[in-house]
DNA sequence: AAGCGTCCCAACCGCAGGTTG
DNA sequence: GCAACCTGCGGTTGGGACGCT
């Protein structure tokens, strides 16, 4: 467990404690106490950085450290709290006592957030997240509605992906308040694979998001599909919007589309996610979430890769929950 | 049984703020 | 006032554990 074994330029051992060093560490500060963390380790006979001594002592050595799962009074009690503070884990830790701040840290990130999540609440507002509906609708088809349909037919790739496209462009949410948006579809005029569906031509899809929600549909893999994405296909919808007439002339490979949604408050985009559907193979049909840039994130399924994506209004570097509201959403699973 | 992907958490890193000389 | 040092905090990392195929 932990990070391995390594020397620093100096000489010092890093990564996981052994049984004797702790040892020598418990002896050293029940006979001193903790005092200066930077002669310790010289003085206690340990190979070690003070700063990694203090971090051993505070969340494991110490003798009132408290073992074992979390109670549901504790996590009620930390759910409280971080409503409240934040990500003060070292405020959240002082009202639990026994438990470190890097203890409920990991609680938090591991079970807490996700929960939060499933539960269709804001980990940093602990308030619902209803917004977001429309979107995680769109996304659920993809995971089970598309799949389905490939298991079931997987010859008719042209017709699975169809089908697909048409449930995209037919999604609704009549139970959400704000359905402020109604968007056409020329743009996937002259698509070889579209034209094989006539009907689905001048089709009218509505989405519901935010009042003040943007989304726009744009082809990959086109030349001038860098362009496009600085303007003018950002839409903001609000409230309502069609394509630009511009568009409809717009060549569409009928291999890749991107459907995008930016969030705002006021007039700043506090949050923009994508996703991509590539339309080359059956088996990368399944959407990809991408940033404001065109990097596409290679793992969604690992939280860790979710970096791209900037949760806005908050400290800088802070990574955003919204990969882990889409996969671990239980619309999604 | 083996391979692979994800989860979990101990430990590290960088930074900010406080203290000391 | 300033630099060096020390401490504490929050974010991130990475490898063992675990579960699934």
């Amino acid at each position: 467990m932990g990070r391995p074994p390594s020397s620093a330029k100096d000489g010092v051992k890093k990564g996981p404690w052994d049984a004797e060093e702790d040892k020598k560490l418990v002896d050293f500060i029940s006979k001193h106490g903790p005092g200066c963390w930077i002669s310790l380790p010289k003085l206690a006979g340990l190979n070690r950085c003070g700063k990694s001594c203090r971090l051993r002592w505070i969340n494991y050595l110490r003798p009132d450290i408290k073992r074992g799962n979390f109670t549901a009074e504790e996590e009620q009690q930390i759910l409280r709290l971080h409503a409240i503070l934040g990500n003060k884990w070292s405020a959240i830790a002082m009202q639990l006592p026994g438990r470190t701040d890097n203890e409920i840290k990991n609680y938090w990130n591991t079970h807490l957030k996700k929960r939060l999540i499933r539960m269709g609440y804001d980990p940093m507002t602990h308030e619902p997240r209803t917004d977001l509906m429309a979107c995680l609708r769109v996304l659920a088809m993809s995971n089970n509605g598309l799949n389905d349909l490939l298991n079931h037919n997987p010859l008719d790739v042209n017709a699975v992906k169809l089908d697909y496209l048409k449930q995209i462009l037919q999604s609704t949410d009549a139970g959400a308040p704000n359905l402020v948006s109604s968007i056409s579809t020329p743009l996937l005029k002259g698509s070889p694979l579209l034209n094989s569906l006539p009907q689905l031509e001048n089709q009218q899809a509505s989405f519901s998001m935010g009042a003040t929600s943007s989304l726009h549909l744009q082809p990959l893999h086109h030349p001038i599909t860098t362009a496009l994405s600085a303007s003018p296909m950002d839409l903001q919808i609000d409230p309502q919007v069609t394509f630009p007439p511009s568009l409809d002339s717009m060549p569409f490979d009928g291999t890749a589309a991107r459907l995008s949604c930016g969030f705002f408050q006021g007039d700043n985009l506090v949050e923009n996610i994508s996703a991509a559907w590539d339309f080359e193979s059956a088996s990368d049909f399944v959407p990809s979430f991408i940033s404001d840039a065109d990097t596409p994130v290679s793992n969604p399924g690992d939280v860790r890769s979710s970096s791209s994506l900037h949760c806005g209004g908050g400290a800088s570097g802070r990574s955003s929950p919204w990969t882990e509201i889409f996969f671990d959403h239980s619309i999604i699973q």
